[in-house]
DNA sequence: GACCAGGCACATC
DNA sequence: GATGTGCATGGT
């Protein structure tokens, strides 16, 4: 079907995207709510202050102010929100897991998933992203580079919700975590070089793909 | 100086 | 249920 092929002429273009880059769950799941509607260099300012001041810990962050918090991660823009939705994130994990990502990953996806989208400030996408890239959760991440690719080649309204989109992949592709890690990778690869907003199709390795 | 970036919650209609 | 708005930095 369309949605393996577009993989496989993606996978053959740019090759291996080696996401998520971080260091650890914990790292991971940070950098997921950090990155919200930022870009990713951006984030990365913010962990490396994080480590500098050696607060890239569920215990350290838990116990540190939210202003103080907000100081540290404000490269990443949205500070003040973001502040509050990692301090959100970080009391379920510490109330729940006894801050451990490790005890977080033993639960079923579903359940899980549902808690997640629960807390503050973590939405299906955020939700999605910790759950495949910290947790090895089978759960494809769509994004708005997911839907500018699939709208812009005829497969699928670009208003179509969250939901549907995943249901898609989920139908389309084996439930591989690599699959699923490199796929999404690939698609923000692709969207920035090729599917903005302002076209840039003439190069894109996806320009004869047509649904119909 | 405008435009954009790996969203989400909340207000209003 | 759909649509609009605030949040904010740093790179191009």
């Amino acid at each position: 079907m369309i949605i393996r092929q577009i993989y496989d002429r993606l996978y053959l273009f740019y090759g291996p995207q080696q996401w998520w880059p971080g260091d650890s769950p914990f790292e991971i799941a940070v950098g997921a709510i950090l990155t919200q509607n930022t870009n990713w260099s951006n984030v990365e300012m913010a962990i490396k202050n994080l480590k500098r001041e050696k607060a890239l810990n569920a215990k350290t962050l838990h116990d540190l102010p939210i202003e103080k918090l907000a100081s540290i991660i404000k490269p990443a823009g949205y500070f003040n929100v973001k502040a509050r939705r990692l301090k959100a994130f970080i009391e379920f994990l510490v109330n729940n897991y006894n801050s451990s990502m490790e005890g977080m990953k033993e639960e079923e996806t579903d359940p899980l998933r549902e808690n997640l989208l629960n807390i503050h400030g973590i939405g299906h996408e955020t939700a999605d992203s910790i759950l495949l890239y910290a947790l090895d959760k089978p759960v494809f991440v769509i994004d708005v580079y997911t839907k500018r690719v699939l709208s812009r080649h005829g497969i699928m309204d670009y208003n179509v919700n969250y939901g549907e989109y995943q249901y898609l992949f989920h139908q389309e592709l084996d439930k591989d975590i690599h699959l699923f890690n490199e796929y999404h990778a690939l698609f923000v690869k692709t969207g920035k070089d090729y599917c903005r907003p302002k076209s840039r199709c003439e190069k894109c390795p996806l320009k004869d793909i047509d649904s119909k």
